[in-house]
DNA sequence: ATGACATTCTTGT
DNA sequence: ACAAGAATGTCAT
């Protein structure tokens, strides 16, 4: 039944490594043939690899993940304000805002450091290595990444969010979360994904931001701060995206620096390119 | 390209 | 209270 999200949480390891090689030589251009050589696959097994796991050539993703690509991106007129507009573009089931419903923890838990509060986890692969993911009875509240071998500190990771709460391994209460989240034939708007947010209340005034952002779009740190009413406040908002509990179901990965420029992603900068890279796929399908 | 600094919010003391 | 730091942005070299 999971032959297919099993291949391509195989498949990310390879495409991983390429990544890393490409952002790192993107200077020199470098061939499907040397990248198949550094990661120990023939061109021919790169290329399917690559296209099986994000919807795209190497070398169209390599243009996705490119500086003038997220400049593109930023250039567009903001859809982020118009979601209706957006939804006749692209048809119903492709925002993320609609695909999700959230409600936000009251305060009083968040003071407590999850005091009382349960959280079920367990790890599942997904199209960026092993996906940590975390719910209660309300719904999902956190997603972390991690690659083979780094589970225990991932989890460390998020514990330290809620230093109070009860944590219960139970893959079987989580493996819809995760099978859910990273499908894209799932994000349907008539079901939406039920999340609940647990922070502080400028903090989720800016993740709430980041749920307006369409997949395979982007936005900056500046543009956020300015859509939640506070212009002059970017470094704060920076700081709330990079504290988002629920990595990519919460689109932290669609916000670059103002100049399309990839600043930082607290799961490393290569899943951060993966994700948007994969994205452009999943629009060009 | 690089570096200083302005500015907001959260957190640990 | 206060000081330090953060996934920024801008301006001066």
């Amino acid at each position: 039944m999971s032959f297919i999200q099993t291949d391509i949480a195989g498949d990310y390891q390879i495409v991983r490594r390429a990544i890393e090689l490409i952002s790192e030589n993107w200077r020199d251009q470098p061939e499907l043939e040397e990248l198949a050589l550094a990661v120990g696959k023939s061109p021919s097994q790169l290329q399917k690899i690559f296209t099986r796991w994000a919807g795209l050539s190497p070398k169209a993703f390599l243009q996705a993940v490119t500086l003038d690509h997220a400049r593109r991106l930023l250039a567009e007129p903001i859809p982020i304000l118009e979601a209706s507009y957006e939804l006749g573009l692209s048809g119903p089931g492709r925002l993320h805002d609609l695909f999700v419903t959230h409600e936000a923890m009251s305060p009083g838990v968040y003071k407590a450091r999850g005091e009382g509060l349960t959280l079920n986890y367990g790890f599942h692969d997904c199209p960026f290595g092993q996906a940590l993911v975390m719910a209660t009875d309300r719904g999902l509240a956190g997603v972390a990444f991690c690659d083979p071998g780094g589970e225990r500190s991932a989890l460390e990771d998020m514990k330290t969010r809620w230093p109070r709460a009860r944590f219960v391994e139970d893959k079987a209460s989580t493996a819809n979360y995760a099978a859910r989240s990273f499908d894209p034939a799932r994000w349907r708007a008539d079901d939406p994904l039920r999340v609940v947010m647990i922070g502080t209340d400028f903090e989720i005034r800016v993740w709430e931001g980041l749920l307006r952002i369409p997949v395979g779009k982007a936005t900056s740190y500046s543009r956020i701060a300015e859509t939640i009413g506070v212009a002059n406040a970017p470094r704060a908002v920076g700081r709330a995206v990079a504290r988002n509990p629920l990595s990519f179901v919460v689109p932290c990965h669609r916000v670059v620096g103002k100049s399309g420029a990839l600043t930082g992603y607290h799961w490393g900068l290569t899943r951060k390119r993966a994700m948007l890279g994969w994205e452009a796929g999943v629009i060009a399908a």
